[in-house]
RNA sequence: GUGGGCGUAGCUCAGCAGGUAGAGCUCCGGAUUGUGGAUCCGGCGGUCGUGGGUUCAAACCCCAUCGUCCACCCCA
């Protein structure tokens, strides 16, 4: 297809019924996210590129090899998002909304990865994400997780994910983990794998979810982060496990379970899946206390969840029936093209009538046995006609397209009630 | 970033001991000039991803490149 421009490696158009999918996953993220007391927030694709680098640490994947950088026009350094977060912190603390006060925010859109693309990983993915700041302790762990399960649940997904999470710890814990993997680790390294060797200096912690067998042999032996924990750490992590457990909420403890941002503090929790290949994970998230006040906020407790809204289309087409996409509820057909400007009317009459119903008028010409078989393939239920007689008597003619019924001949009010009344009944 | 598979009509694909492109579906029209879905008839539609090479001759062989899919990796 040279010579004919074609869409970016890794960044794809959706139409129609994938375009109809993912709408649909993002309402219900939307919605559930409302119901839960959150509010929306708009931020923008592109940030400063040390935002990123500092927010999400500058060992890991995602910034030392998959960002979008680029200087703009005057040499200023910047990046396409690759993850909601930061952008959602650095709003925060630039407009004092965290100043003596809580936030349970919500964002969804695009973020972009230079990765090599597979199924289920693009460069340019839609998440869906939320963020509770101000709020320390278990709690909001534990909402943040009752919020995504009700999310699943609202799209009927709930029976094919699982949920996986673990206590990193933080601070001085930390710290006294990583002296002590390292320690055990060093005299291995030349049985490592080469990514877990140079991870060694760069980010020993993403060590531990090596999938390489000869490594996680190694790692068998290896000192405990559980262990390592203080008192309040692990308090923490069993309120946690409390409340998920009250709630009836099940889940996995994977002591190896790391996650890929530097930020994260405590609680780590992720949402993995079979059935979408091997990118497996369609969510998320945990706690990050410190990153507020990294990025020159003063110190304020967070944490947050995001899911990649692509994945969980993906999910849904594969464990859901899903009922046949239709763009149309109503095609109106027209006796003949001098009938435009009534059927336009009427057409724009029913709309006002029935809110949320799709009126399409039939455009292009052609007869009426060609206007009806495309009334009859864009799924509409009735088809809505407009001609010689019809206009005499100021009336339209309404077929039922799917249902053995009389077609009627009726005034666009008459038409509207037995639209709606149709509708009501859950057809 | 690494490895493998695949790029032929809008879609799904056939065609490959190299001899100048086919099917089904879709779409358009007609049988049916105020009525769709079934059937029948007809029609539109392709620089065989792109560039180069080998050859009298390349969709087919070779090289490169782009894209795509799958896996690694990584993550959502």
């Amino acid at each position: 297809m040279s010579g004919r421009y074609q869409a970016v490696r890794g960044m794809r158009d959706l139409a129609a019924a994938d375009a109809a999918e993912l709408r649909q996953v993002e309402d219900q993220c939307m919605a559930v996210a409302r119901a839960f007391g959150f509010e929306e927030i708009r931020l923008p694709l592109v940030e400063s590129e040390e935002l990123f680098s500092r927010g999400i640490g500058v060992g890991t994947d995602i910034v030392s090899k998959e960002m979008y950088a680029f200087d703009d026009r005057r040499g200023k350094r910047l990046a396409l998002r690759p993850e909601g977060t930061a952008g959602c912190a650095r709003a925060c603390i630039e407009r004092g909304l965290l100043h003596n006060q809580t936030q349970r925010l919500w964002y969804s859109g695009p973020m972009f990865r230079y990765e090599r693309p597979q199924q289920g990983r693009y460069r340019q993915h839609d998440q869906f994400g939320a963020e509770i700041f101000g709020v320390a302790g278990a709690e909001a762990d534990a909402e943040l997780i009752q919020m995504t399960a009700a999310i699943w649940e609202a799209l009927g997904i709930g029976h094919a994910v699982r949920l996986e999470i673990n206590a990193i710890g933080s601070g001085a814990s930390r710290a006294a983990y990583l002296e002590a993997l390292v320690a055990y680790l060093s005299p291995y390294e030349s049985e490592l794998d080469g990514d877990s060797r140079a991870r060694l200096r760069m980010n020993p912690l993403r060590i531990l979810d090596s999938k390489v067998a000869s490594t996680q042999r190694i790692l068998e032996e290896a000192p405990n982060l559980a262990d390592y924990l203080d008192a309040t750490e692990r308090e923490q992590f069993h309120s946690l496990r409390e409340l998920l457990d009250a709630l009836g909420l099940s889940y996995r403890v994977n002591p190896r379970l790391v996650r890929g941002f530097d930020y994260y503090t405590h609680t780590v929790v992720e949402w993995t899946t079979e059935g979408i290949g091997a990118q497996d994970a369609v969510g998320g998230g945990g706690r990050y206390d410190g990153l507020i006040e990294l990025l020159g906020g003063r110190p304020t407790p967070a944490a947050g969840f995001a899911m990649g809204m692509d994945r969980v289309a993906l999910l849904r087409q594969a464990v859901t029936e899903g009922s046949p996409y239709r763009s149309t509820d109503v095609y109106v057909v027209m006796q003949d093209g001098k009938h435009v400007p009534e059927a336009m009317a009427a057409a724009q009459a029913l709309r006002v009538r029935v809110p949320g119903l799709r009126v399409r008028l039939h455009a292009g010409g052609g007869g009426l046995s060609a206007q009806f078989r495309r009334a009859d393939r864009s799924g509409a239920d009735w088809a809505m006609i407009v001609g010689e007689a019809e206009i005499a008597e100021n009336r339209v003619s309404l077929k039922w397209l799917r249902e053995d019924r009389p077609q009627a001949f009726a005034s666009i009010e008459e038409a509207a009630a037995m639209i709606r009344d149709a509708q009501t009944d859950g057809r």
